[in-house]
RNA sequence: GGCUAAGUGGCAGAGUGGUCAUGCAGCGGCCUGCAAAGCCGUGUACGCCGGUUCGAUUCCGACCUUAGCCUCCA
């Protein structure tokens, strides 16, 4: 039974579909003005894994992950550039594209852009207008009338009147009331604009998520997600914008994902504190460091980034890698570790948990390595991997992920060759302080070996 | 100020009313020509103070600390 947290009630409810066997999901994406940082993969990476998790326990999985290509940032950016803002977006949403590849995500089945979903967009405020939730203010812009929603804060938890007294907003003239916000917001001079009934203009943020989310899923679905720092003030505009025009419930259940931090501050833009995706996997072995360093604490709470985390996430994955080295193939998945795998992740997807469950079975097969047993090898290393993929981590070939080095390759696979051969000879000939010459020559290139029964020997790279 | 999370052993990080997380690092051992890897063993961990309880890291209350949101933000 499928537990997850629903940030609607603070608990984890037992999740059941709307429809059978059915789950449609909506996650805020990415408005693509730049390359992605950590923070963003961990968001990219958390959903993934719940989608992936949801199809593996059968689910008919309709995921539906936004991109945002019209905002006064990307209109900024593109200004400060000299570029089209359009070329910029799409040139940011490609390189999102090739991130996302990297680290191992699934392509979700839906990807709208607002830009093309204007026509609903209009049509969902004009509904609002209608009901009384909107009005056209004298600015120009459309806003929507906040008092108007009774349950407005019911998802951040926060009170109107709270909101009111905090509230740090310059009060914009035009609206009615200081928390009102933007739907559509009209154009200035030489602003990219689309024709509606109140004026030349573009979508306000909120309204796009409104207006894709149902087009697409429907007037109510059953998971939607987010960065946590989304829950207020966006998704708390979304609900009050499509539970007032569809007069249904909109979302079931609430998820959304911890920050990554710095030094103990969020990681984000503003801050200035942020690593791109791009950069950080320079350093790395292999981009699945990455995904797995994220999956090494639970989705919901907070994860330091840190060189020193990484290196020991990588650490731990290679020890994985190690197990994996070697296994013969055809082996039989171990089903009560996988359902202790899957109690793990159904404890709204506890992957700290599953992944020690993981380290389990690499142990056990370990073991079965060291006393030979073939059969218990292939069986453990089948259920390593059949585990790992539903992560999406440890399907890549043993041996040439150990090979693979973090930094540059002093020496090359043929180069390392030779002198294992030089190597062997000494040893045949038991001249000890010649073979330990040259594994110290290997080790300073960072070539790590492995002695094993009946003089082969083994490399990786550190 | 309001609201929301969180404080676990050297580090990272789960979890639980009373036996074990797990990983990395350390220490001892087996193995090895020596290593490495692997395996076995090994740590008076649960912010502070009260309360409930036969028993609390786990439940309740106060307090302290940190982070986040209240403005764009994954």
């Amino acid at each position: 039974m499928l537990k997850i947290h629903n940030s609607l009630s603070g608990k984890k409810e037992e999740f059941k579909p709307l429809r059978l066997n059915e789950v449609r999901m909506y996650v805020c994406g990415m408005t693509n003005y730049d390359y992605i940082h950590v923070g963003h993969a961990r968001m990219l990476v958390a959903f993934d894994l719940v989608q992936r998790y949801l199809r593996c326990l059968g689910y008919q999985v309709t995921y539906v992950r936004n991109v945002t290509d019209i905002d006064d940032k990307i209109i900024d950016r593109a200004a400060a550039n000299g570029e089209n803002w359009a070329d910029l977006a799409r040139r940011f949403t490609v390189a999102m594209h090739e991130d996302c590849a990297t680290l191992g995500l699934q392509t979700p089945d839906l990807e709208p852009r607002a830009t093309e979903f204007i026509a609903p967009i209009i049509a969902m405020i004009k509904t609002l207008i209608d009901k009384g939730f909107a009005y056209a203010a004298d600015n120009g812009d459309v806003m929507y009338s906040v008092r108007k929603f009774p349950n407005y804060g019911r998802l951040s938890r926060k009170k109107i009147d709270d909101l009111r007294a905090g509230s740090r907003v310059q009060v914009d003239e035009a609206k009615h009331d200081p928390l009102d916000f933007v739907m559509w917001k009209h154009a200035k001079p030489g602003e990219p604009s689309w024709p509606s009934p109140w004026g030349a203009g573009r979508p306000g943020w909120h309204i796009e998520c409104s207006a894709m989310s149902t087009s697409l899923l429907g007037d109510y679905f059953d998971l939607h997600g987010g960065g946590e720092d989304l829950k207020f003030p966006h998704h708390e505009n979304e609900i009050a914008q499509s539970c007032a025009a569809c007069d249904a419930p909109f979302v079931h259940m609430w998820m959304h994902n911890g920050f990554v931090r710095v030094n103990d501050e969020k990681m984000s833009k503003s801050l200035g504190n942020f690593f791109t995706v791009r950069e950080v996997l320079k350093t790395l072995r292999d981009p699945e460091v990455l995904r797995f360093f994220l999956l090494s604490s639970h989705y919901r709470g907070p994860i330091n980034y840190s060189a020193a985390q990484l290196a020991q996430a990588d650490e731990t994955l290679l020890g994985l890698y190690r197990s994996l080295k070697d296994a013969p193939p055809q082996g039989v998945v171990d089903s009560a570790e996988v359902a202790r795998f899957r109690a793990a992740m159904d404890d709204d997807f506890n992957t700290p948990e599953a992944l020690a469950v993981m380290q389990s079975v690499a142990r056990t097969l370990n073991l079965a390595k060291a006393a030979g047993n073939g059969c218990a090898v292939s069986n453990g290393a089948a259920t390593l991997r059949a585990l790992g993929a539903i992560l999406g981590v440890l399907q890549q070939d043993a041996d040439s992920y150990l090979k693979r080095s973090a930094g540059v390759k002093s020496l090359s696979d043929a180069e390392v060759e030779a002198l294992l051969a030089s190597r062997r000879d000494a040893r045949g000939a038991k001249d000890f302080a010649e073979s330990d010459r040259i594994r110290e020559i290997l080790s300073a290139a960072g070539i790590l070996l492995e002695d094993k029964p009946g003089g082969r020997t083994e490399w990786r790279r550190a």
